[in-house]
DNA sequence: ATAAGACCTGTAGTAACTACAGGTTCAAGG
DNA sequence: CCTTGAACCTGTAGTTACTACAGGTCTTAT
């Protein structure tokens, strides 16, 4: 199936298309992400094209880490004219810069792990005299 | 300040000793990382030198990525004989591969952005030919 | 004795959903 | 047209690991 074949869809048919649960539509519309779309006679929401659009944009943009915070800021450019581009590769970068501190925490965090599992000589030790244990306990003697 | 002088530690000590919120001691009571000490007459907690070790041990797991619930599983470990060495090994290094598989993520996120950003050819375009609100909507004609 | 500061309990808030409960509507088959 | 089962509705509570009060009590130094 391709775009623009399907005019109206339901909660259930976003979700589906869109990779996440018929909740989190109804959670981005209480949050102010997705619009209050118009209801059927009993209340039922219908969505258009536009609707699968912006959810799709949402999804991707909290894939690339972007809160939701940020999502909404994303979507005020989209929305409002008389933005630019720079405002935009602004954001991604900030976030570029995050994603990066980040990774550099866990690689810290990583070598951490593995000089501890490194020092572990014999697995049948007891715990009394595993160096492990003892490394979760390091900085207690600065106190 | 060395270890050993002190024998009797209120919460607020335990915070400020551990570098975490006195909150944050009370919640590790609650959720059974941390024992229930004993209470001067009046209802104050007194902790000693075993709590406050308890206390580092848990943080520096926290930091190095640990769940709660798998702090717990560290601590059974420590507190409970009969366990040996290669138990926590394995935990850590279950816990490293799992730091690495979110430090591969990251570095695609990465990647995915700093693409983006590179794909932006002027600043000072409108958002309608914006390459990364474009790359934001990605995937939308896989509907 | 008093007053500041630290402590007490309990509840609610954070992020970003997820999972119900209890009830209504829709769409397809007979 | 009627029935039935799936999908929908609202609203609330749960998740993780804390953090932040509110309103009251205890300790300790002066």
């Amino acid at each position: 199936m391709t775009i623009g074949q399907k005019t109206a869809f339901s909660v259930g048919d976003l979700a589906t298309r869109s990779g996440c649960k018929v909740e989190t539509v109804r959670y981005y519309e209480k949050t102010g992400l997705m619009p209050d779309p118009p209801r059927t006679e009993g209340g039922h929401r219908i969505y258009s094209l536009d609707h699968l659009k912006r959810l799709f944009f949402i999804r991707r943009s909290r894939e690339l880490g972007f809160s939701i915070e940020q999502v909404k800021e994303l979507l005020r450019f989209v929305d409002e004219p008389d933005h630019t581009c720079g405002e935009v590769r602004g954001m991604a970068m900030l976030q570029a810069r995050a994603v990066q501190d980040k990774i550099d925490d866990l690689k810290r965090l990583q070598k951490a792990l593995n000089e501890m599992a490194a020092r572990c000589k014999g697995a049948r030790y007891k715990i009394e005299y595993c160096p492990i244990v003892d490394a979760l306990f390091e900085g207690i003697d600065r106190v």
